[in-house]
DNA sequence: GCCTATATTGAGACATATTCTCACTTGGAG
DNA sequence: CTCCAAGTGAGAATATGTCTCAATATAGGC
């Protein structure tokens, strides 16, 4: 059973099945999707799931640290698992984006956290910049 | 005058005076603003500014790398000064803001731009968490 | 200062993203 | 099984951002 779906059970929400596909969906995703995307893939496996149940899931895995949202170039914010973090290099030209997994934001973030009494969930690291194709 | 002001002129932008109102709240924020508090905001100085008006002069100083956006729980983003700490601890609950300076993506940006062959021009760290109030 | 080419403007239509409402359905505890 | 609070989808409502276009204002040449 997906991790996902027990983390909700445990939490006291109900497993229904668009709920369920949502969840698929988004921890099958090893990228970000867009809500859009997601309620297109969602209503593969349940027909018929509301882009209301989407957003509202989104929610739930949010407020339990599950996803978080990215921001790329687009309207509106992505959402990926916080398991898989990685990070976005954008060409702020064309748009084109590539993803690393290098990151060493983990001691900052302990330092940060100790300074400023914060719990630290997650951070967004993302750099700008032109890519080959756009430099003319 | 305004430091925006002057980048602005410097860059070959006309300076009007609704363009100038935007700037002038920008300029003096010490915090970040939602593109809906400018709009009032810059209406407060100059009565009639469009809200195209604002979207257009954030794009200006973005492109001049002199506001970037953050992205804290609120729809949307909201915009910022460059200018001094450009990073931020944001807690999720009550969306307080700190700065800080220490950043070590530089060695980061050099690696990934002889990778992928971008120009890097500049990056976004920001951390997401709770702060000691919202802890509870 | 005056003139002119042209950048900039606001209104409002449009497009898209997200939230809300509400009557209906359903999971799952008991 | 029963029951009901939690969850649902449709679609309205709201929020956000983009675009068009005729009118206007700026900056630079004179
Ligand atoms: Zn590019
Ligand atoms: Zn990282
Ligand atoms: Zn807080
Ligand atoms: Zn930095």
């Amino acid at each position: 059973m997906g991790v996902f779906k027990t983390h909700l059970r445990r939490s006291g929400y109900k497993i229904t099945a668009p709920r369920e596909a949502v969840l698929a969906v988004l921890e099958n995703e090893k990228g970000h999707l867009h809500p859009s995307d997601i309620l297109l893939k969602a209503r593969a496996i349940h027909a018929g799931v509301g882009r209301a149940t989407v957003y509202r899931t989104l929610d739930i895995l949010k407020m339990l640290n599950l996803v978080r949202p990215i921001y790329i170039n687009e309207a509106g914010p992505s959402y990926m698992r916080v398991a898989g973090g990685h990070h976005h290099l954008v060409c702020s030209n064309c748009g084109k984006v590539v993803e690393f997994d290098a990151c060493n934001a983990g001691d900052l973030q302990r330092k940060l956290a100790r300074k400023h009494r914060f719990v630290i969930q997650s951070h967004l690291l993302e750099f700008y910049g032109q890519c080959e194709d756009c430099r003319n």
